[in-house]
DNA sequence: CATGAATGAGCGTTCATTCAT
DNA sequence: AATGAATGAACGCTCATTCAT
């Protein structure tokens, strides 16, 4: 009977279709289950988003413009020397964003993994700067002494591969392992796993005072 | 027009469902799409499988019999002292395993991702007995001294993270990152990277060091 | 092309289905059978009528809830000593009930002698309600010394015969026995004899003269 | 391991059909049910009925030819002044024949109301001679003075519908009424009513004198 | 004779989307 | 802005039948 606005019903589909989305998979969800769930008309899908499609382009853009704000903003605050704290604090970051947004965070990196058009265009738009960010961090790092080399793409998969696929495997995580990783301490505790993961990055001090002294 | 015999249009059905799964999702790919793509009739689908479930409970349960199969395998070869060689072998092994089964594996690691009674059924028939392993190989190279204590969950997520991940994103691997996945050499530059992460598990040598010392 | 309401469509989907279920049966038409002859989308029969299963039970319960009115309303007139006018009026009723909802009858007591559950409910929402009423007409009629002791089942049995099987069979009807029951007259005819019918129940004049004799 | 001769093949075949057509109906049958019930191959009800169809053909022809073989050999009994005896009998004959094929003269009966090709076949070869025979006896009980005079049509529709009726709702029968028609005494006891229903034909003992007196 | 693989048409149902109201 | 009727294509699956072995 009260009229809702139009921002009310366009979250109202965003809420249901993370729901469905999430669960059941983007192609296995319908968009009259999304408009049942979300106690609005079918019609509004496509008048809202233009189309199935488009609402999951719409969900993942967001979801990947938040990530990416994130990586910005950690990397705006490179100096000489703080390679290692940037890293850290973004990583902190991510595995907090990805925590608020659980659901989303699974479609997203689920469905990202099908040869689509999406996500040709979500490799190109945000992907490669991703890995531009996190590349640089990597080489300056390697070039203060700090990280030690590596092939660079290759510790990049790992990175992404160790903060991912948790959120991308709940149920694996709390029925198998016992593992609640929608709990909020879940995410200092992996966190302290990725320093960990990190610091085996670092030039040990024995090869660091060594290269120091070779410097001298 | 002439009959052929009931293997081979099995195989042509397991190999275009391959295919078709693993570029468009289970739930993405139609029964008819993968009937034409193996020159077959659509009743064979059901009539050898009993329908599109089927036929995706037949491909996951097969990739995770030879999954398991590895990881039993050497698992069997435990001794006292060489936990870690065993765990090299291991992921040695279960990456050649993936990379022979490439477009399996990203089929399989993706539908897992969703809420399912097959998804379920997988995580108690196969996922549990995985954990089992991989958990008992950590316990014992902890007991004997050679890794650092650590939580086993946590290991076992890093550890399947770094295994998995690369070939549930083929596409990002060679677009963003620009490494060839697909060719054989990747199995070998990637296992390096994880042998390094299981290095990174050792207790380092100076507190080995130590700790032999204090033993004596 | 243009937009018609949701009553038309339905009205002529049932208009339709009762046609091809009267004269190929239920599990002999298809539901494209009916919407092609109703001129409607195939997609219709699901949305309006939740299945062809649900139009059956849509034309059943309908038919059966019509059928059931006309028996309560004439068991409602039941006073002391009328069994037999009120029995009589429920048969030409329930004649011209068949009469006029030919098509419908024919299908209704077709599908209903096949196992089913929705024959299990049309036997337990409607049939024992028909029962009852029956029944207690003719205790009364007993109990009041008009009609003979018979075994009351049996009764209701031929009862119901005599009223149905017409409505079953018309083409035998007018093909061999070259009667129209689709004729208006057919039912004052047949209404004749079931009223001797009705008449063999009464007790006769005799018996019933002695009856009354020795009552006195 | 043991080979089966055509005809075991053959009855196993007719007895499952018998009894799916019966429970589920014609078209609600699937040729592979069947074939499952008789364990037997599928293609062996092409090879020996010519299909679905013509087992179907087969059932009903082989029924109405034990049906009218019984009119037809009460009827050969027919002499002056026995033509009530005549049908008494074969009424009893006719219970029993139905009785032994309960199932096969549900599924006969019911598929005998739909419109089809083999409907017409079983009207113009079997029904017409069955009302051939039913109207000469009748019409000869009234020549002879024995049966008041009726439309013959009428009584004809009546002694089938209360022949036939109990063996085409025997669900009906065993749950609404709690008769069970399957029981050997339901026909003995049946058979009582339509006797009573056959001397509703007869001239009453009245009207015959007055007749005879009239006559003379 | 018996088998089971193979066929292609058809089944009932659901899909994402459009559009008049 | 919001509705629900309407569309036609596609969905997964089963059908009766054929036929080479």
């Amino acid at each position: 009977m009260t009229q809702t606005n139009s921002r009310d019903t366009k979250q109202k589909i965003l809420d249901a279709a993370i729901y469905l989305f999430n669960s059941k998979g983007f192609t296995g969800t319908s968009v009259r289950e999304i408009a049942n769930r979300a106690n609005v008309n079918v019609a509004h899908i496509s008048y809202y988003f233009k189309g199935k499609g488009g609402l999951l382009e719409y969900l993942v853009s967001h979801y990947y413009e938040g990530y990416l704000k994130i990586i910005e903003e950690n990397y705006s605050h490179i100096q000489y020397g703080n390679t290692h704290d940037v890293l850290s604090k973004m990583i902190l970051d991510l595995l907090h964003y990805q925590h608020e947004n659980r659901q989303l965070s699974r479609l997203v990196y689920r469905e990202v993994t099908v040869d689509s058009v999406l996500n040709r265009e979500v490799m190109t738009t945000y992907l490669t700067k991703e890995k531009y960010y996190i590349k640089s961090l990597l080489e300056q790092g390697i070039e203060e002494g700090h990280f030690r080399k590596g092939f660079i793409p290759h510790l990049i998969i790992q990175l992404r591969s160790l903060l991912h696929m948790p959120y991308l495997q709940p149920q694996y995580m709390s029925e198998v392992l016992h593992i609640q990783p929608h709990e909020a301490y879940f995410v200092h505790q992996y966190y302290k796993e990725l320093k960990l993961w990190l610091n085996s990055l670092l030039v040990d001090k024995f090869s660091q005072d060594r290269n120091l002294l070779a410097i001298r």
